[in-house]
DNA sequence: CTGTTAGCGCATTCAA
DNA sequence: TTGAATGCGCTAACAG
């Protein structure tokens, strides 16, 4: 950090003010000498110059960063959506500053708080609230926002969200079809999550009128990579006395992976007269037996779309709401179901 | 961001000069008087007021910002450093910055020019390149470093990695035991990576003066979740024409999964004549028949010694180097091998 | 086409 | 025990 050399520097050396410095950094070229422009340019290289950020934020009011809030970065799901988030953006000037809300909505409100201190120009969130109205410290700011992977209502802003109900849906058909009398639902509790609420609605939808019942087991939410919170899989046991030809569809992949381990587990064949299904965050249902029917998201496409909504609104201000934008997700037809 | 409210403000309102309220805001109530302590404070709490950070860091000189670079965001091993790093950073005044390299060495370089002019206060790496002399650009300032999952040699910054020569030697003499008769190495290059290096020299400390042949095959950096790259199989398979009992080593989750995946495509019975293992980046490998067994690092571990360590640079300057500090990883002892 | 001037919000001398 | 003055590095009127 030896004694870092700033605008004033530049100007000097190139013998102009400052301002035609700064002119120059920001790439108001019009009426600009091309005899200066090239000097300024000359000493700019030949130092290696680069401007201070925090200066520049402070003066400018805009911080080129974006503000992310994630609810769990090691959710392998999540990391993938960073992940579009990040690529889309590298051919920008944006940085991005992440936070990790550890699924805790406290932490994710002081995350919010901490974000518009620092200023961000945009801020793409997975919500962890129920409502809009839980996030009154965006709402009073004119902060451009975008939601991903979840959406909380009203929908003050825009939103880029899997096909849920749709996929949910064709699954349910499908169960329909393969004559399950039953469908145990996995799923932390949906409340808190619109994805989880399409995928409900999408089932019912399908299976509404029909003879197959439905039935879930609330989980808390997951943290780990395979579920093995004891009480869920106690509770699926007494369910599983019956005997009834059962559906078993697990809302994430840690729920999904702790089914085939209990099943496994417990010595019960799939698909028999249990069946089992869910949403894959790992990608990874082609490699466990007896390779499982999943449903596999495309966490970076969305990302993407994120980005692009959320640098037009940076730039042309808000646009038309005409609700959540959805990426196509995809049935992956193995064996277990 | 209706008028934010400013040190300014404060003053007034608190009929104190800003000086006293910088004071307060910094902690430094030594001779100040209660009185207006606790006057200043009403204030704070009142309008809920925040220090901007930026004018904070072009003043104070210092941003209260880690910078971290990772390979690759979506690798789910990468994404659990990330969470050790930012949960134990939660409870500190500092932020993060988060970038990508996207496995380019090329945009390492130029993540880490943006974390610089970003005047972070500290940086961790995973590094890219195959030497530290690499980083110029870090080693010219005396920003405190700490690497992370690899390193670079000579080793000028602290660095915390997985006990890959032990952990590998272990397999190596469990190899030796079952009788192989050789080994096939499936691993990205390795001169670009210190853990990749450790384990194969781990391997051949166990293999040494024994008759089990080691063969590598070299395959690109994988992004995927599984590796599918044909080339890559199709070496393997050649390879496997002459039916010499084998154990697979692969030396990350992708190419493990992609190992078993290849097995399974060609009804490979595992383990028979050919064993299988891996680091196993997801921690799946349970679930994948026969059961895989695995070496499952401590990524989340990682990141809080990284952070401890980082932080102890920052606050009391450069310690003492005695060779990269080692995290435990767990060979998970399963059927495949 | 370019420079002068005036801050942005804060921390830090130096005085009082 | 407190304040006035100064400047961090930059951008943006407003002149010229």
């Amino acid at each position: 950090m030896n004694k870092a050399i700033t605008i004033n520097d530049i100007a000097k050396i190139a013998t102009v003010s400052k301002t035609t410095v700064s002119r120059f950094l920001n790439g108001k070229f019009e009426g600009m000498s091309e005899e200066t422009r090239l000097r300024i340019q000359a000493v700019v290289e030949e130092l290696d110059y680069r401007p201070n950020r925090q200066a520049r934020a402070l003066k400018a009011k805009y911080s080129s960063v974006i503000g992310i809030t994630v609810t769990d970065i090691s959710n392998p799901y999540n990391s993938r959506i960073l992940k579009g988030i990040m690529d889309r953006l590298k051919s920008t000037e944006y940085r991005t500053i992440i936070l990790d809300s550890d699924l805790c909505k406290t932490r994710e409100h002081d995350n919010i708080e901490k974000l518009i201190d620092e200023q961000i120009d945009g801020l793409i969130i997975q919500p962890l609230a129920e409502s809009s109205h839980d996030y009154a410290e965006i709402l009073k700011t004119k902060l451009p926002v975008v939601q991903v992977d979840r959406f909380v209502e009203p929908l003050v802003w825009p939103a880029v969200v899997s096909d849920n109900f749709i996929q949910s849906k064709n699954l349910g058909l499908r169960i329909k079809d393969k004559d399950y009398e039953r469908v145990i639902v996995l799923t932390p509790p949906m409340s808190e999550s619109s994805p989880r609420k399409n995928r409900y609605k999408g089932l019912l939808n399908a299976l509404i009128g029909g003879n197959v019942e439905i039935i879930s087991i609330t989980t808390p939410e997951i943290r780990e990579i395979i579920a093995k919170d004891e009480k869920i899989w106690a509770e699926l046991r007494n369910l599983l006395q019956d005997k009834k030809r059962t559906a078993i569809f697990a809302f994430n992949g840690a729920l999904l992976y702790g089914a085939v381990k209990f099943l496994n587990d417990n010595l019960i064949a799939i698909p028999g007269n249990i069946g089992v299904v869910g949403y894959d965050d790992s990608a990874l249902g082609e490699l466990i037996s007896p390779g499982i029917t999943s449903i596999e998201q495309n966490p970076v496409e969305i990302g993407y779309r994120a980005v692009d909504i959320l640098l037009q609104q940076i730039i042309e201000g808000p646009q038309e709401l005409s609700g959540p934008v959805p990426v196509d997700s995809k049935l992956n037809i193995r064996k277990s179901l």
